[in-house]
DNA sequence: AATTATACAGACTAGTTGGTATGTTTAAAT
DNA sequence: ATTTAAACATACCAACTAGTCTGTATAATT
């Protein structure tokens, strides 16, 4: 009954998305979405039932790729679960390889881009948003509560505000990243919180 | 000859930037801001000759401010100037002052709003907001130049990238801090920031 | 007091915006 | 072959957008 829609949904989300990021969301129109996708405004509409709609689905789809780029960097190191520091450490490498490679700078995160016009979005965006950037928190805690348990700190920190770090570091380096037009600042921005981890615990003796 | 226009145009520039952070410069419309001003279209564009002017006027005005906090905060530091890693750290400490005291989420950085939807604005304004950026760089770099002329690093650190953390953890605490609506988790990710230098300089022996 | 340039007020416009209404095509199920 | 619902296409609209135009108030200068 009726072709396959899911091509056409993608590719709105695929090419609005890469829109938003370097338009933002007001600065995107829809036609302006029409045309990338070479679409009509009746799919579109058919697809979502409003420009805040589309928004709703581009951040619930970008929160699915983002948790699942955790969960893949998770996997990837449960090898090293014996030693949780070197898994923390090995946990940030993964990202530090995917980084690594770019050509242009990384177009950039939709958290940030919503963020700074939050006052055009439903709060159950702004919702979303808000989840999303604690999972990594919860995450990165639990990965750093395993730390403590074998390592000592050489200073006091505070562990929620440093699983927060790994979040920060990512956003402010896509913004200076892109501010500057230079690729290879997210890698190295990503070497420096593995050296702090690195520095900040030592073995229990 | 007429009256005084400096109040307006430092009305709207005010009201304006407080707008921009919340809704984005394109989902910041000139009739908003006119509302919030109390003023009227013959006004606006009196002192504005266009948005993109006005656009070009906040990022030379926020620049303005950016780089006299910089220097604000450098001046309050000569004091230290002796022991370069201690003005460093005194340098990062003045930030977290400031921002330690926030009731609400700190607004934001124009710079980051802008760089979320820059294919919207002229490349006069993207190149304003690279050679602010690169100031931070500049300064921070010979800071740290200082540091190592009496100091020695505990692991191998790319002394550029290290100048780029103070924006990067401040661009990317500003995001984080909206998205949760945590005010204090600027001044605590500045406090990582000094952590680090401390952790990574250690006396030449 | 008259002049003059500055600083503003407010009605108006052409183009764009998100969104709708109605019709048409597609392809699986009967 | 016919039906049927999903997947589009296209013309249309009201509201909003940035920007203009013409007129008026203000205050220092002559």
């Amino acid at each position: 009954m009726g072709r396959d829609g899911k091509p056409t949904r993608d590719k709105i989300l695929t090419e609005s998305k890469a829109l938003v990021l370097d338009n933002g969301f007001s600065g995107t129109s829809i036609d302006q979405i029409l045309e990338r996708t070479s679409i009509t405004k009746g799919a579109f509409f058919y697809h979502f039932k409003s420009k805040n709609d589309l928004a709703l689905a581009l951040i619930q789809e970008h929160a699915r790729e983002d948790k699942a780029e955790m969960d893949r960097a998770l996997e990837k190191t449960e090898f090293f679960r014996d030693d949780p520091l070197k898994r923390l450490l090995q946990f940030v490498q993964e990202f530090i390889d995917t980084m690594s490679s770019l050509q242009k700078p990384y177009p950039g995160c939709l958290y940030a881009s919503f963020i700074y016009e939050a006052q055009n979005f439903s709060q159950e965006i702004n919702n979303y948003i808000c989840d999303s950037i604690s999972i990594w928190r919860d995450t990165l805690k639990i990965l750093l509560h395993d730390v403590l348990r074998e390592y000592d700190t050489r200073l006091d920190v505070d562990i929620e505000s440093l699983a927060d770090l790994f979040k920060v570091i990512f956003e402010g380096a896509f913004i200076v990243s892109k501010a500057l037009d230079e690729p290879d600042v997210i890698a190295k921005q990503l070497i420096h919180l593995k050296n702090y981890f690195e520095l900040v615990f030592e073995s229990k003796k």
